[in-house]
RNA sequence: CGGGGCGUAGCUCAGCUUGGUAGAGCGCUUGGUUUGGGACCAAGAAGUCGCAGGUUCGAAUCCUGUCGCCCCGACCA
């Protein structure tokens, strides 16, 4: 059957972006939901994703000064009643485990041996890293605390969506315990550094750095500062987060220690994370019509060699010289680590083949059949471009030449969401301009319409919780100044009439 | 929890209004023809029609109940 000049992908992103989003990750091979609802099956090709971001995270950790360490899954449930803004946030949310036995009665699986004190199974892990940390520190000597863990949380959401929402989910949660306010806020900016290069570089999302308001801020923290991303439907998505928790849940914890001044104090504490999210923020940010684009630093595999073996007799000379190339390839390197290549030699069609790799979103396609062993060339084709579009390079510079493309790749998808950020991101200054901007034209089916509003705001939770309430618009952070599309000077809010010392960034959100 | 939609083959769905005992396309297996391409031809495997009751000689189809899923809200990373 053959498709013409169709998209690999059924609806297109401007007809139905989420049913788009669900067939990208479904075509991709990257996720499925799984008998469980709200919990998902992470196939290979999306888990290689995750394992990149680990990785790469991991080592910024370690470069920071961070350890890893690991805690348990199960948080009783008097921990979590002791912070109790914390308690509000999360309790709606908590999966509780209240037995550890089952016992068959007539020919069924029934629960039994109820637990003193029911467990909860983690939703963030704040309370019992806390309580821990109470056991560990004594003196001032004892501080910092520097770890982080690679976890599984359970939040027991009303409506998932595969990686941006799901019950049960991947992270890793940084916490850390200071001597002092100051030095804990410089912990909390420096892993919102972390997390903005990592966004940038590795995931070629040009996020905004910024601060919650309060309505918006982590149950129980002081400051909460994020990184937000805007997607292809205009939309905002928090892709991490970093908390300056005060003295809070040290107090709830018990985190006490003698000072320098031989004085008990109470230490500061921050946390900090991200979660398999990102992979989700990744398919809205760079998908396109023919699926999933992914950007050759966190790409699995940066570059699939596709042998043509249209002729039996030319069948093993191919696949030897794909060999030859992969294994060339292998020890060349782009952005300091070796190039990831596979090749498909499946036994199956030609068309279909190369239609897999485009949905799943690998950069770099090589084909190679007899005619370019003759003419020593190899046709190679980018994710970013179309999937008819190929060029064919001599095969002996290629690598020297494919690291060249995959680095132009990573930088173009950068640039283009950059660009497509700044396109949809508006100053605007008066109540009628906003309303305008985040009104569907189409009540009935919704196009896809607004993006960001960097407006003025009086800083009342009133103000903001009106907004919410009519236009589902929330503010998603106060950014950081950086001297070109973000500043502090101050203004009239549009909503009161009254002075606002900076704009906001007002938006819809996943 | 509100609003909408849907549960029939691995997938996407038709059939249901007007009951008669199961279909298509894709996928899969085999054989053949093709071969710079999601190809073509042929044969084949595959479903107690979500579940439970009821009406009926007879239910995928009608009635009642129930479970589940998806989308849009509320809540949230």
């Amino acid at each position: 059957m053959s498709k013409g000049n169709e998209n690999a992908i059924s609806p297109r992103r401007e007809e139905d972006f989420p049913e788009w989003y669900q067939q990208v990750v479904r075509s991709a091979e990257m996720a499925e939901n799984s008998e469980v609802r709200g919990c998902m099956v992470i196939r290979p090709w999306g888990y290689a994703l995750w394992e990149r971001m680990q990785g790469a995270l991991d080592a910024m950790f370690k470069a920071t000064g961070h350890k890893n360490a690991y805690f348990p899954l199960f948080i009783p449930l008097s921990h979590l009643q002791k912070e109790a803004e914390h308690v509000e946030g999360f309790a709606k949310e908590c999966a509780v485990v209240t037995h550890h036995r089952l016992e068959l009665k007539d020919g069924k699986l029934v629960p039994a041996g109820e637990l003193t004190e029911p467990l909860v199974v983690r939703p963030t892990s704040e309370t019992i890293i806390g309580a821990t940390y109470a056991k560990w520190v004594k003196s001032y000597r004892d501080l910092p605390i520097l770890l982080n863990q690679w976890a599984n949380v359970v939040r027991w959401e009303l409506r998932p969506r595969l990686f941006l929402r799901t019950a049960e989910f991947l992270w890793q949660e940084g916490h850390t315990a200071h001597e002092t306010e100051v030095e804990a806020i410089e912990e909390t900016e420096k892993m919102l550094g972390v997390y903005d290069t990592f966004a940038r570089e590795w995931l070629a999302i040009p996020v905004i750095r910024g601060e919650k308001s309060e309505s918006e801020r982590f149950p129980g923290a002081v400051r909460t500062y994020c990184i937000e991303a805007m997607v292809q439907d205009r939309k905002a998505i928090q892709a991490g987060t970093s908390h300056f928790l005060g003295q809070n849940f040290a107090k709830a914890s018990g985190i006490k220690f003698l000072s320098r001044n031989n004085t008990e104090e109470l230490a500061w504490t921050t946390s900090w994370g991200v979660s398999t999210r990102l992979i989700g923020t990744l398919l809205m940010a760079h998908g396109d019509d023919d699926g999933a684009v992914l950007p050759p630093r966190i790409a699995g595999t940066q570059i699939v060699i596709i042998p043509i073996t249209p002729k039996e007799e030319t069948r093993a000379v191919v696949l030897a010289k794909a060999e030859e190339i992969a294994t060339a390839l292998r020890s060349a390197s782009y952005a300091g680590e070796p190039l990831r290549i596979e090749i498909d030699s499946r036994d199956i069609g030609g068309g279909t083949k190369t239609w897999e790799w485009i949905k799943k979103g690998v950069p770099l396609r090589i084909e190679i059949g007899p005619r370019d062993l003759e003419s020593g060339s190899a046709a190679v084709a980018r994710r970013d471009k179309g999937p008819k579009e190929k060029e064919f390079l001599p095969s002996d510079t290629l690598t020297a030449r494919l690291p060249e493309i995959l680095s132009e790749i990573q930088r173009g998808l950068l640039d283009r969401a950059l660009a497509f950020r700044k396109v949809h991101t508006k100053k605007i200054d008066t109540k009628e301009e906003f309303y305008e901007f985040f009104t569907p034209k189409n009540q009935e089916k919704p196009e896809i319409h607004g993006g960001f509003a960097l407006t003025h705001w009086n800083g009342s939770a009133e103000v903001e919780a009106k907004i919410k309430e009519e236009l589902k618009v929330t503010i998603r952070c106060i950014p950081e100044a950086n001297g070109d599309e973000f500043t502090n000077e101050p203004g009239i809010c549009p909503f009161t009439g009254e002075p606002s010392q900076r704009r906001v960034i007002f938006g819809k959100a996943y």
